[in-house]
DNA sequence: TGTACATCAGTGAACGCGCGTTCACTGATGTAC
DNA sequence: TGTACATCAGTGAACGCGCGTTCACTGATGTAC
C-alpha cells in the first residue's frame, strides 16, 4: 500500500518520524494513535488512509528503521576483503547506528517482542530475508576458504551478532553503564577470535 | 507487601502462576487483569490486595521468573573450578532453563522493554544486582590467575552472555530455526576461546 | 478453653477514561479527449 | 488549452469496547486476656 502521490508520501514519512519521537519519549504506554496523530499534525484519517490500522503504522515504522540500520551496517560490511575487517566493521557499523540513531534502535529491539507486528510478521520476515542475504553471502566464501571455522551459519551468526547486540541492549537500557567506545575497540578481535578455524 | 498468611501466598502463586500462562497462550496483547483473573479464579480486588496494580503483578512475575532462572543457572556454576567448565557450565544451564520453561524465558525476554515495569524498576535493579553479584564472584579470580584475559568486566560479560541469550532469543521467537543442542555442544568452547588470555 | 477484636484476605459490581477504528465527506491531483 | 471525471489524499466527529482501578463489604485467621 505504498502511497502513490508525493503529498502521500510526505505524509507517510512525517508519519513515521513522529511516531518515533514520540515512542522515544514516551514509550511503549504512551505510543497511541492519538499521541502519533497529535504530534505529526496529520489527521487520524490520513494515518488510517495509509496505514489501515495502528499496528501497520508500527509495522512500516519498523521496516524504515531496519532497513536503516541494514543499509549503515551493511555498507562498511562491503567495502571489507578479510573476515577480520569484517568483523570490525560489523562491530562499529553496529555501534555507531545504535548512537546516532538512538531512538530507531530501541524501537526495533523493543519490538521484537511487542505483538504490535504480529499480524504483519510475515512482511517482516520477508524485508528480513531480502536484506540479511547479504551478510550470509559475505560469510560463505571465507567459510569455503578456511579462514573462518566451518560452524553451523546459525551459530556462527550468534557469536557475531550476540555480543554486538547485548553490547547495544545494555547501552539502550541504560541500567547498565557500558562504554560503547570501550567496547567497540575491544569486542572485534574478541569476536574474532571465536570463529578462527582450528 | 508479602502476604502475611499461607493462603494469601497460595493466592499470589495462584495469580503468577495464571499470568504466565495467559502471557504465554496470549502475548501482550492478550495480558490483562481480566485475563488473569479469569485463568486464576482468583477476584479482582484479591491481585489488587496483593500486587497493588497491574504493573505490580507483571514486575512480581517478573522477579519469579527471574529468580527461577538464577536458581537454576548458577547452581552448575558454583559446582565449577575452571573457567572453561564455568562457561559451560553457564551455556547449558541457561538454555536448559530456555527449553523446561519455555513460557518464563520468554517472558523474561519479552518484559525487557514493555514498561509494564518502569515503575518497579529500581525493585527489579535491586534483586538482579543481589543475584548477578554471584556471576562477577565467580569471574573475579579467574582473571587474577591469568586464565581469562584482563578485559573489563562488562565487556567480559556482553562476550559470554550475548551468543547464549542471542541463541535463546531467536529459539524463542521460532522465526529462525536454530538447533538448541548443536549450540549448546559447540558455543562453550567458541566462547571460551574470545576469553583466553594472549 | 473461650471470647473479643484487630488484621489480613477475598469478593464483584461499578466507573471513567482513552484506546483503536469507522465513516461520510471535502479537497487535490492526474488523466482522457 | 480547457473541461470532465476518476482516483488518491486528507479531515475530524463519533462510537463502542475493554482496559485498569476503586470501593464498600464479607469472611477467615491470628492473638490477647
Amino acid at each position: 500500500m505504498p502511497p502513490k502521490q508525493q503529498r502521500g508520501e510526505v505524509t507517510v514519512d512525517r508519519l513515521l518520524t513522529a511516531a518515533l519521537q514520540v515512542y522515544a519519549e514516551s514509550g511503549r504506554q504512551g505510543f497511541t494513535v492519538n499521541a502519533v496523530t497529535a504530534a505529526s499534525g496529520v489527521s487520524l484519517g490520513s494515518l488510517y488512509h495509509h496505514f489501515g490500522s495502528f499496528d501497520g503504522l508500527a509495522a512500516g515504522l519498523y521496516i524504515r528503521c531496519m532497513g536503516q540500520l541494514c543499509d549503515e551496517v551493511f555498507a562498511d560490511l562491503g567495502r571489507t576483503r578479510t573476515p577480520r575487517t569484517g568483523v570490525r566493521a560489523l562491530v562499529k557499523g553496529y555501534l555507531r547506528f545504535t548512537v546516532e540513531h538512538r531512538d530507531a534502535a530501541l524501537f526495533l529491539h523493543a519490538s521484537a517482542y511487542s505483538g504490535c507486528l504480529a499480524a504483519h510478521a510475515e512482511e517482516i520476515r520477508a524485508f528480513k530475508a531480502v536484506r540479511f542475504a547479504s551478510i550470509a553471502e559475505w560469510l560463505r566464501p571465507h567459510i569455503e576458504a578456511g579462514v573462518i571455522a566451518p560452524l553451523p551459519t546459525p551459530v556462527l551468526e550468534v557469536l557475531v551478532m550476540g555480543p554486538i547486540e547485548e553490547t547495544a541492549r545494555r547501552w539502550l537500557s541504560s541500567t547498565y553503564d557500558i562504554d560503547l567506545n570501550q567496547a567497540a575497540r575491544i569486542l572485534p578481535d574478541r569476536i574474532w577470535r571465536s570463529l578462527r578455524p582450528d
